[in-house]
DNA sequence: TTAATTTGTTCAAACGTTGGAACAAATCTA
DNA sequence: TAGATTTGTTCCAACGTTTGAACAAATTAA
């Protein structure tokens, strides 16, 4: 049978005949206990199978050990990797992490964040969902003084710690490449420009355009959600212009997909007739024929600063929070889609 | 600035004159407390903008209200859904999830099950990793009378409830189907038959291949980690047989996929000279081309399931846990790879 | 009118752990 | 040898909530 009565310290203290908290301050390596009494405290727990009560301590200490993890959707490598990465350096701190998906959703999130609040995590990390425009329950929780770190997904106006790629470069990164490649019509089909980091790489498309000298219209530029469907839609309309662009820079690989997609099925020529760019570098994009260029964002590293920056803030709670942003390069993998030398 | 202070029960309890515990029955609608006061505790709670203590109300009664889920890895189409729907039942019924990845690891997955057990979870939900053959930490789970509830990937041995797919049966039907478009030599690359699902895949496939009447040879079957680079590297030893299989069944999509790149790098049509198809139905199957066939598993529906069945082990919680298996039926979608008629 | 019942509240202990204050015993200092 | 210091432990209150028992007041029954 089970032993199913968990054992508590105060067992252990029955057993030696000492106080609980004798028991509590040896099990905590306190200097005024003996080693004696440690060796003799570790030696009945283990007999007795003891399992510290977490809750207890979270009680009495008024932390958690728990930090919640917001993400869009976990369907995407670039966010499984950031939370493996995350839940790696947190772990090791004694940390637990809550995952929680928003579904790119500002109902879902707010849920999430209340949610978060009520189980009483010590910090939150997070990647806002694409819908999400009204602030007010983030700054609820930077309100209640609960850490809050933003990856990828971020607002400058909610003054926190920002980890991310630096979006308007990866633009000029892409457009420089395509224009190497002999492009000379560049269209982009983006994210919504309302979400931080769309709007950082709409705009660096558009500077870039202008650096270079090539021509720029609202019929080259459209925003989307950047799902499978949307690129392949976007595409269709694309192709349906008076004259169809060389190049097309998609903020994301799913998009890009779908767009592909569509060229194939128009007997479209890639890279030779239009070249193509994608975005986060998804392990599918190098498998897909061509295989799709794509910005790498480099999140493991995203998710390590991310967790690091949450134990620097747990670690001087007293200092004052603003914006404090921490921008990596991006990284243009390129391959058969946009490769034309 | 930010009222840091959080409000507690005694903070109403002070405000309208009455006692703590009278002020908990209130907030918990206890029959005996006058709707009267009840209201006054509402309305004072709302202007202190009390939040209960989640913390403390886990420690006076014993549980957590958080469940753990350990997959495998979240980077696909098929856990993620799982989870999502996980999520929506329990949430519904004010439990939060934790996820944790084990990335097919088996001592990542113990350091999970330590970890969620440490968090005083009320119960698990799991995939096992791929690695898995102990089950020493599982049976701990279930020797601390946590309800343990597994998915996809399980083990009879463990006698607890599971929810998945007919393993064996989804062989049958991709074998029907692919005798169907007339192939007469059909090769498997499979999981590892060490973990119950392929184990059945790998049985469902020798046996309908006798069912029949086609060939069976050690050279037609291989067991991998299915990840993109095994499949490809299987394909390639498969080509190199003195006799080409002319269908293939793979157990997972990536590795499908990289079975796909090969034979296209050999110049081998697909499906005319060997028809393929894949397992799980993710996203990219559709995408690729030729649209890859794959067997769907009703993910969102396992989900559903299996945090139904921890809310009745939790609802019932001395009925004895013996082995409970609810297996749904596959599906499977035919799409190009193996579309010959 | 008295006893029995119902209603609304308070009391007190508990959940398991922690940590500062208090205290006795042992050791050191001058 | 008295006083100061160190060492090892106990004491006690606290974290915020819940809950059964107790109790007084109000209501009902006989």
């Amino acid at each position: 049978m089970a032993n199913k009565k968990k054992s508590t310290i105060k067992d252990i203290a029955n057993v030696l005949g000492i106080t609980p908290s004798a028991v509590s301050k040896a099990l905590n390596n306190h200097p005024r206990i003996s080693q004696q009494t440690k060796t003799a405290v570790m030696q009945v727990a283990e007999n007795l199978n003891y399992q510290p009560n977490h809750i207890a301590t979270a009680l009495r200490k008024g932390k958690s050990n728990l930090v919640g993890v917001i993400i869009p959707r976990a369907n995407s490598n670039f966010f499984s990797s950031i939370i493996e990465k995350i839940e790696d350096v947190l772990n090791e701190k004694g940390y637990n992490v809550i995952i929680t998906q928003s579904n790119e959703s500002y109902k879902k999130e707010c849920q999430s964040i209340e949610a978060l609040l009520f189980t009483q995590v010590d910090g939150i990390i997070a990647s806002m969902a694409n819908e999400t425009v009204k602030l007010d329950y983030y700054n609820k929780v930077k309100q209640k003084g609960v850490p809050l770190i933003l990856f990828d997904r971020g607002e400058n106006d909610l003054n926190v710690d920002y980890v991310g790629i630096d979006d308007y470069m990866s633009s000029h990164i892409v457009i420089k490449h395509l224009v190497d490649q002999g492009c000379k019509r560049i269209a982009h089909i983006g994210g919504f420009s309302h979400t931080r980091i769309y709007k950082n790489r709409i705009r660096g498309y558009i500077d870039a355009l202008e650096k270079y000298n090539l021509p720029f219209s609202d019929e080259l530029i459209y925003e989307c959600n950047l799902r499978k469907v949307d690129g392949k839609e976007i595409m269709k309309k694309l192709l349906d212009l008076p004259i169809r662009p060389d190049g097309i820079y998609v903020s994301g690989d799913y998009a890009a997909l779908g767009a592909l997609e569509e060229m194939k099925a128009q007997h479209v020529k890639v890279p030779e007739d239009i070249a193509l760019v994608g975005f986060s570098n998804e392990p599918f994009s190098e498998i897909v024929t061509p295989g799709i260029s794509s910005i790498e964002q480099h999140s493991e590293e995203i998710g390590r600063l991310a967790a690091e920056t949450f134990l620097k803030r747990i670690a001087n709670p007293d200092e004052p929070v603003t914006l404090n942003k921490m921008i990596l390069d991006p990284e243009l993998i390129v391959r058969a889609s946009s490769k034309r030398k």
